[in-house]
DNA sequence: ATAATTAAAGATATTTTTATCCTTAATTAA
DNA sequence: TTAATTAAGGATAAAAATATCTTTAATTAT
């Protein structure tokens, strides 16, 4: 559904929001391990998700890294699409118009016009701290992604 | 939410069910200008529609060009996804995570379940017909595209 | 102060997607 | 049969996304 970016984007801030506290942060290493993502090409994603310092802090030096704070807990998913710039995927239209409108309407408008809110609702209701919560109670992993296709 | 390559597909499909049958075809410039796609770009997407005949066909020559049939416009806008190998965009996890499933899902398996069958019939559920008959009440137009991001 | 560690930043490379162009093959009409 | 027309197919090209590597800056510990 999204970027690669975005994917790892997402992935990061959840083993961020599970693992990681001010007083104890996460090295891109173990990132990187972690979530089963290119540790460079992860390193370019954190700046990017460190630009909003209320979604991801990082400090450098020994005992430096990534971290969250309960402030970034609270933020929702939807807030990291926004920063990777991938809300588009899901408020655009369907066919590509951009001219697409209530008014002016493409032949899919009004069947994605149900879905849309129910997708956005969805980014938008959840936190990243509840995901992190799902992750602990049930002992899923974040890494090993699929192949490129 | 697709791929440029879907997106020119899904409005040439939806175009050719308007305003073509086997006895008048559509050339690919005007269908390029219909729909507001580069015109070679749209030769090669053609050429993949085509290898499902039972979705798009064509014949060269003086009076060629493309066209669906009535059986054509039976199926679905999945089946255009399938074809162009676009329905992981909906079947995948959200996160890229390819072992994520029931027994191991990941923290936003149990929300993107609930949507997903919704994403599904919506793509599944609308024939290329009804869209293009949408798009004769509607007066919709299927060109001008949102520039590139 | 110096050395070690870690992210930031910049340069570059690779892969994929998008796009164009040219030649070939098929079909039609004269 | 020849010329014209149209899509098919192949070869590039350009742009965007993904990925890697190297240098710099910040921080910490010695």
């Amino acid at each position: 559904m999204f970027s690669k970016s975005t994917e790892y984007a997402l992935r990061a801030i959840i083993y961020l929001a599970q693992n990681s506290d001010p007083d104890h942060k996460i090295g891109l290493e173990e990132l990187s391990k972690a979530i089963g993502s290119p540790r460079s090409f992860t390193a370019k994603i954190m700046q990017k998700l460190t630009k909003d310092q209320n979604l991801v802090s990082s400090v450098t030096g020994p005992g430096g890294g990534f971290y969250t704070n309960q402030e970034s807990k609270t933020r929702s998913v939807f807030s990291v699409l926004e920063l990777m710039g991938e809300e588009t995927t899901i408020t655009q239209c369907v066919l590509g118009l951009d001219q697409c409108s209530d008014q002016n309407p493409c032949p899919l408008h009004s069947t994605y016009k149900q879905i849309k809110p129910r997708l956005l609702e969805m980014f938008q209701g959840k936190s990243i701290q509840q995901l992190a919560k799902e992750l602990k109670n049930e002992k899923t992993v974040l890494n090993r992604p699929r192949k490129a296709s």
